[in-house]
DNA sequence: TCGTATGTTGTACTGCAATTACAAACCAGT
DNA sequence: ACTGGTTTGTAATTGCAGTACAACATACGA
């Protein structure tokens, strides 16, 4: 695995629409091939086989998400703004390669067999919401809870599952409107909850039950 | 696709750890013929392939949380306590089959390219969420939002994603402590959020509800 | 200009594993 | 014992990933 080419590189993101669509058992060497032009024989040159197309194309998109998400939680604002950021930041990422998105669901079993990619996974979903759960706690913007990894979890599980299921469901025409509009909602939740009692703004107008 | 007599049935459990452990793509059918004790031409007479056993082990995964979670929604309380029963229920049956939840993760794309998976991997998850969250609404036991899709979703990720972890992570000598535990964790923060208060303007929290 | 190193690509080949074919048992139930 | 489903061993058959290799291209320094 030598570091492939720019130019083969952007050649290979024609694979992701193909790879998203019939997974990886569904794609032939010779289809990657043939959709992105390069011939079998230089993918082989410059790749170890199939799964390093995947494993190159998925760490890209893990590696942009690490990055935005990295971004927005190092600024100076207390923890639960920079964690909302994070929000925005990784959903904007995920709507806006929904292919990439939904060749990482399709084949998440691969990725997290692949150890690079596994660790790569980490660090760009789970690592900075940890973080920034300790520091919420540190610095008072958020709650103490009595089990932060499994809280931690929670949190990007609810954040993934909800940007994963978006970029899968249909890519849209102003990703990062629809990133800011998702993030609204998960953000909510994860600060404000689902309880009727503890409520913002306004008092339940309803009656009480 | 007959219906499988219940012999070879549960004999084919024996491969759950294999596929789990490996995968389906690194996991041959002449391994699961020995795995089982069932020789392989009788698995072609039975099943339409390899992605047929995974889908058989699945989709019994599938029943079982549908199943179990069906019963914790349908008791008579209100709609918040239903969805912590069924939150409970959920890690409950994921964490006692830690086997099937890994190859269900692992082999994720696959499932959700087999269309009756599919479907019940959304009555099993999804649905019952969507469901209880209308409901709340309208019993006033959950906060009305705007983005009630999304936040199913959100709600669906961070019960599923915290308990598929677990589930990978190790098998517990008690299983069903460990999902109270967990859903403890998950209903506090899906009810009461990570805010450190209920922010901006807030009815008075002494008020009673 | 040559030589060497490095990349590119076509073509043929190897090998593995899924699936299929098939025939020989093996059971009921009648 | 006959029949129709099951069970299983033993070959094929097939498709595709990965490999081998030779011919060719390009660059670059001597």
């Amino acid at each position: 695995m030598r570091k492939l080419p720019a130019k083969l590189a952007s050649q290979l993101y024609g694979a992701a629409e193909l790879i998203a669509e019939r997974g990886l058992d569904g794609t032939k060497i010779e289809d990657i091939a043939e959709a992105t032009g390069i011939p079998k024989a230089t993918i082989y040159y410059h790749l170890d086989g199939k799964n390093a197309v995947l494993e190159f194309l998925l760490s890209d998109l893990l590696d942009m998400i690490a990055g935005a998400v990295g971004v927005a939680v190092s600024s100076a604002e207390d923890a639960r703004t920079r964690l909302e950021a994070a929000v925005v930041a990784q959903l904007g990422v995920m709507l806006e390669h929904p292919f990439l998105c939904r060749a990482l669901v399709g084949d998440l079993g691969r990725a997290t067999r692949l150890p690079e990619l596994a660790l790569a996974l980490r660090a760009a979903f789970y690592e900075p919401i940890e973080q920034l759960l300790a520091d919420g706690v540190a610095d008072g913007s958020l709650r103490q809870v009595p089990n932060p990894g499994a809280v931690a979890l929670s949190v990007f599980g609810a954040i993934t599952v909800a940007g994963l299921t978006a970029a899968v469901e249909g890519p849209s025409d102003d990703p990062s409107a629809d990133a800011v509009r998702l993030s609204a909602s998960i953000s909510e939740l994860i600060f404000d909850g689902l309880a009727t009692r503890p409520r913002r703004g306004d008092c339940e107008p309803g009656d009480g039950a």
